[in-house]
RNA sequence: GUCCCCAUCGUCUAGAGGCCUAGGACACCGGCCUUUCACGCCGGUAACCGGGGUUCGAAUCCCCGUGGGGACGCCA
């Protein structure tokens, strides 16, 4: 199996949004396949019934293809180890459990979830890791008989032996696991669908999958897995466990530490090649810094190179990566990500060239793609709201004073130019006497309600001479009723 | 609780016995640039979990603690 062709797999179940965790690991599992020119398979592991639904499904596979990871094989794209459905696998298993029958290597457990809820409980308290002990496994033939007639429907178990289990992990190294502290484990459920140990096993075998690239929460199930390959006569695939991403109290990346899914952050504006690029060095590092093309990761990535400690998400990091894209980000490019974006008084109410160099004004005041609908409603006429910040500037006294003069100033203007506009915060200046943050912060503050953004002059030319105004005018308004009374 | 994994700045990491006065990135704090906001540039604060070994020499190897995480399901 060393020499084969590199056959790697992505293999979700479709109970839930793409988690960032396992975008993480289904890049990992693609990067390796691209780096070394073989072949990446998506499998769809909805063998739970209860939870798996065909919209998880879709979702999973828009996400992933959102991220531009592509699969060779899988669904939707369809190779020669298919079905890539679990669910349209379920003969296939039934046939090896058949063989592993015969072999006596397997036994029917009657044990309802009671008592074995009960067990648990019991080798909890004597201090001592639950497991399922082997109640039915020295059960007569006869007894199970007995339970067949009486209608019974038995899942299936293991027969875990005694001996060692090793294996190199090409991540963690030699790991070593004992088959005394492993109990006998379900292989086939009593509704007849296969447990997760089983259906893996016999799916990686059969696409020939040559490594097995996951989360650590896996390695302890390798050993049982490993078990499997053995009782089946599998020769073994390369195991690498990769680090878990973690929350800011380092425990497992969950819901209530914010956003965890990739459809979250989709949703909140970030750029596909940014996510890649984050999830590419949390918790490892490339040579050459942080930001590299795909090309440049495919070529850099080393599945050994991967840290073997949890790596907190950090979302501020997330947000310079994806800032950085954006400013990367080529104008045709970037105009491209916008246009759909673009609201429809902005597109009927400026030529091409102008919505181009009002693109160039916000780009560089851009945190992700979302940031353009901020921009956009400046331009709109209501509603307008200063911010907490903004109230706070135009609550201070010299507002009131660079407003009322900033207003006078401008209201015999017919229209508003990048000269007429300098030559009125010049003589603004002159007036109040006051230059800088002091001058020009409540400007902005009035005109966009915000206390900071693109160039103010500049972002002003693309607003509506009577809006500015009317903003302005109300603002001296309130100041003058507020002093009347 | 038991088994397993892990341990360098707040965070992500570089570091495979002398190159370490521990390097980089994000964040943070200063400064420059700017008549505003940013970008950009320059600079700064900040870490080898503890204790024992091994060695001429340890962030690096070994042991023991401690801390964190994962797994213990008829979920995957």
């Amino acid at each position: 199996m060393q020499n084969s062709p590199v056959r790697v797999r992505f293999a979700p179940s479709p109970t839930g949004e793409l988690h960032i965790g396992n975008a993480r690991t289904a890049l990992y599992n693609w990067l390796f396949a691209r780096h070394h020119g073989g072949r990446f398979i998506l499998r769809i592991e909805d063998t739970d019934q209860e939870r798996s639904t065909a919209a998880f499904r879709r979702n999973l596979i828009d996400d992933l293809r959102w991220l531009n990871i592509d699969w060779d094989e899988g669904p939707e794209k369809e190779g020669d180890y298919g079905p890539y459905l679990q669910s349209e696998r379920l003969n296939i298993y039934h046939s090896y459990l058949q063989n592993l029958m015969d072999e006596g290597l397997v036994y029917p457990c009657y044990c309802t979830e009671e008592e074995l809820a009960e067990e648990r409980k019991r080798l909890l308290a004597m201090k001592k890791m639950p497991r399922y002990l082997g109640k039915c496994r020295a059960m007569t033939k006869d007894e199970r008989e007995e339970r067949e007639r009486q209608g019974e429907k038995p899942a299936y178990r293991f027969k875990v032996g005694r001996e060692k289990i090793e294996f190199n992990d090409m991540i963690r190294g030699p790991m070593q696991f004992d088959g005394e502290a492993i109990g006998d484990f379900i292989v086939m459920r009593s509704s007849g669908l296969p447990a997760y140990n089983l259906a893996v096993v016999i799916d990686d075998h059969l696409m020939k999958i040559t490594h097995i690239i996951r989360g650590e929460d896996h390695l302890s199930n390798t050993a049982s897995q490993l078990m499997l390959y053995n009782a089946l006569g599998f020769p073994h695939p390369r195991f690498c466990h990769h680090s878990l991403i973690l929350g800011t109290d380092r425990a497992k990346l969950s819901k209530r530490h914010g956003s965890v899914s990739v459809g979250e952050f989709r949703k909140r504006g970030f750029l596909p090649e940014a996510m890649v690029n984050y999830f590419a060095i949390l918790g490892s590092s490339l040579p050459g810094g942080e930001i590299h093309s795909l090309q440049e990761t495919i070529s850099l990535f080393r599945i050994e190179n991967l840290g073997r400690g949890g790596a907190v998400f950090d979302e501020g990091k997330l947000k310079w990566v994806n800032t950085t894209y954006l400013r990367g980000d080529t104008p045709a490019s970037f105009r491209r990500r916008m246009t759909p974006l673009l609201s429809p008084y902005l597109l009927g109410g400026l030529p091409p060239e102008r919505i181009d160099a009002f693109l160039d004004l916000i780009r560089p005041n851009m945190d992700n793609i979302h940031d353009l609908e901020r921009y956009m409603s400046l331009l709109a006429e209501e509603p307008f709201q200063a911010d907490h910040d903004a109230a706070q500037v135009l609550s201070q006294p010299q507002s009131r004073e660079i407003l009322t003069a900033l207003y006078q100033l401008l209201s015999p203007l017919d229209s508003f130019t990048l000269s007429n506009l300098g030559q009125v915060f010049k003589t603004l200046a002159a007036m109040t006497n006051m230059k800088g943050k002091e001058l020009y912060m409540p400007i902005r503050a009035a005109i966009t309600g915000i206390t900071y953004g693109s160039e103010m002059d500049k972002l002003l030319l693309f607003m509506d001479r009577d809006l500015i105004l009317k903003r302005l005018g109300k603002l001296v308004a309130s100041y003058t009723a507020n002093n009347d009374t």
